[in-house]
DNA sequence: CAAATAGTGTCTGTAAGACACTATCCC
DNA sequence: GGGATAGTGTCTTACAGACACTATTTG
């Protein structure tokens, strides 16, 4: 919606009604974190839930969530509902969908904009409080109330997509890396075995080296890496 | 946000508040009709713009939007926008995009939800009111006002991402339909030549061949084509 | 016949996928 | 040396892009 006006709250239409005059609806946030956890010598790719209201019988869970304020755009609503509910900062959730089915919420008219990141949780866990959080695998998410099963179905979609094109994109390993901790990565990420040799020529393009010694390690030290600039 | 509650409109939070005494944003959705033009003997992507309020001194056009209604979803709303302020129907716009700034619109706090389709405008255009519909070339869409620039450079992207993947996604031709006219729609929305020969091993794949004569035109009778199943 | 469009054969370059091999470290 | 990891050479297959050619119609 689009018409230019003087710039007050005292707007009118043309039958002379101001905007707060007509039905609106609540507009809430709900993000699929997804969470790359340490796992044997790889990653497992989880997503994040939260504890509903404890109080009400037996456990429930759900994708952290919350209603936007004024003055607040979806971006801050989505980053104080990771901080207060998992005591996550830092991420940058991306819009993934928009749902809006009238019905979809008992309490009234609620429009939720679903969103999506990736982390480590090595790099956010020392925050958690394990009876209120809680990882589970992205293919068996559990029960999930709402729409919140189809989001993090989207959610795993989307970032497999992305990490097909680019590598590591989302900035989940600090630069420089090398070609082997971004190749797990990207297996976590994918689920599917990644072939070393492959996975190197596809990345090549993208990435620049980067000086520093990687000896310690067992086997022949590894080149580093920095994500060149025309992937981000 | 997703707390599970009573199926009422009388919930109340942990501070005994309903929903309704929160403050709420407008919700409305503006949406870039491409559309396809005939012009010489191909076509022009062009984006179906409306003129707002003629009362307010110069012309000044904008993509069609409105608010969305209690009781109706967006695609509802996309609909009625574009039934009323251009006379078209039919169209089933996906979302684009959420644009939230708290200080986007003067007269107050309104969040757009941007949608897209395409449409070719022969089909629609017995309804159109020139005085208050333009088709403006996608390169150049003119001053608009609010995001909508942004959401027409979107609009056009997602749709030449959708048609470099499958012939004709968005069903801008009736079936069957021949090669040519395929690489036809397929040039207009890409905006680069398409050579014939390598178009149709890439569509090949995505299509089954239908009954029908094509004789009566000039050269060589073509064969039909129908969308296969795998390319919905 | 010419003009026009439809469709195929084929060459070239590039890149994915896979396997084998070499390289360089730690123990 | 043995084990482990890093990195390269190269073969096969596939396919995009391009050009040339053949095929079938109208006028």
């Amino acid at each position: 919606m689009t018409h230019r006006t003087n710039s007050s709250n005292d707007w009118r239409d043309p039958s002379g009604r101001r905007l707060a005059d007509y039905p609106r609806p609540s507009l809430a946030v709900d993000t699929a974190l997804l969470t790359l956890q340490a796992h044997a010598d790889s990653w497992r790719l989880t997503v994040l839930q939260v504890r509903l209201d404890p109080a009400r019988g037996r456990a429930s869970w759900a994708l952290p969530g919350t209603f936007v304020h004024p003055g607040e755009t979806m971006a801050d609503a989505v980053g104080r509902s990771l901080r207060t509910k998992a005591g996550v900062t830092g991420q940058s959730p991306s819009q993934l969908h928009v749902f809006d089915r009238p019905d979809r919420d008992p309490r009234g008219w609620v429009v939720s904009v679903a969103h999506v990141d990736v982390a480590r949780w090595d790099q956010i866990q020392p925050m958690r409080d394990p009876r209120r959080t809680r990882l589970i695998d992205v293919a068996r998410p559990g029960r999930l109330p709402y729409d919140h099963a189809d989001i993090v179905a989207r959610a795993v979609t989307q970032i497999r997509d992305e990490y097909t094109r680019t590598p590591d994109p989302r900035r989940l390993l600090p630069e420089p890396f090398t070609m082997r901790q971004l190749r797990l990565v990207h297996r976590a990420v994918a689920d599917v075995p990644l072939q070393a040799d492959t996975f190197r020529r596809q990345m090549l393009p993208h990435l620049v080296e980067a000086p520093g010694d990687t000896r310690g390690q067992r086997g022949r030290p590894a080149q580093l890496y920095q994500r060149a600039t025309d992937s981000a």
